[in-house]
DNA sequence: ACTAACATGTAATCTGTTACATGATTGA
DNA sequence: TCAATCATGTAACAGATTACATGTTAGT
């Protein structure tokens, strides 16, 4: 998060940290020793480059930017987002949010991909024994909300990806 | 999540493991390193209790219990529910899993107000100035996907939620 | 005068992940 | 005999959270 908002222009620290709560915060907030220490490990590994803007009476403010470097590395994690990276939702979101970085439409294209095949396999959180529940046999209501709102979200998703990747070569002949 | 599913029953920690891994391992599973330690921690805090199964021929395994202490943790927990447990739709989840186990209908229900409390306030991820920009003025694709399937998920809770706190005290006159 | 927002940082503590380590049982 | 599953554990490292700590600027 902090690579992508940086790719698009320099940032204060505290507008970053703004812009990260925003995208990310709706769920859980993302305190001020979760990003000055990690803005901090990205300056050390020469991902991110600080001016110090002293001289003006607030407290020594800095603005960050994204190197050359940073944003290779920025590019190789959007690129190669796997794991749960695709499975996560809310990571997910987080690689969606800057995907548009990536030159390579092509490249673009795997990665929706990947989480469409992931969003492909039926969700199953209770079992009798092995055999996943249908929602019909959960008797437990607060566990068949569950199954009901995720089933929705990824209905959603997968109708969302399917028309982002487009019709179908095949479908493509049909329609014409 | 330990907790809940000891109150349905006494486990082997390998069981426990498989139906944790079920139930939130689709998005990120949980590993050994997380589960056993997590385990001892509620042993030593006097949450569980474990029987060891010598004389098996097997490596030693052991049943875990939950005790009345553990039981009373739990309840706490869930009547409690608020903070990211609210607003981290993943943790609401683990929450919903054992909401039954409150045997107080008043604070079930006192659970699900405030994650409808939370999720009716409208989302906004993305931001001109302070103002949060809706779906039709956010040019770029995936950040628009972002918010068509959060808007999806969203609603699809919603309804649940209003289903499942019924009718208000007037309709429910209404209706009689 | 006070509050909110701006702006950054450290230390203690806790928790999670990964990798390593061990060993039994069951079925192909 | 080989692989998968059962079954549990530790150690090193990385990362997150909370609480503390400091100070400015702008508006009421």
């Amino acid at each position: 998060m902090i690579l992508g908002f940086l790719a698009e222009g320099p940032l204060h620290g505290y507008e970053l940290r703004r812009r990260m709560n925003r995208l990310h915060g709706y769920a859980r907030a993302i305190s001020d020793g979760t990003i000055y220490p990690a803005i901090n490990r990205l300056i050390a590994s020469g991902a991110l480059l600080q001016t110090l803007e002293t001289g003006r009476g607030a407290t020594t403010r800095r603005t960050l930017h994204l190197t050359e470097r940073g944003h290779e590395q920025l590019l190789q994690r959007l690129r190669a987002a796997s794991g749960h990276d695709i499975t996560d939702g809310a990571r997910f979101f987080i690689v969606l949010a800057f995907l548009s970085l990536l030159p390579d439409d092509f490249e673009r294209r795997a990665v929706l991909q990947r989480r469409l095949d992931f969003l492909d396999q039926p969700v199953g959180f209770f079992f009798d024994a092995d055999r996943p529940l249908r929602a019909a046999e959960i008797t437990d209501p607060y566990r068949q909300g569950i199954l009901v709102t995720a089933r929705a979200a990824r209905r959603a998703e997968l109708t969302w990806l399917r028309d982002q990747l487009g019709p179908t070569s095949r479908s493509v002949r049909e329609q014409t």
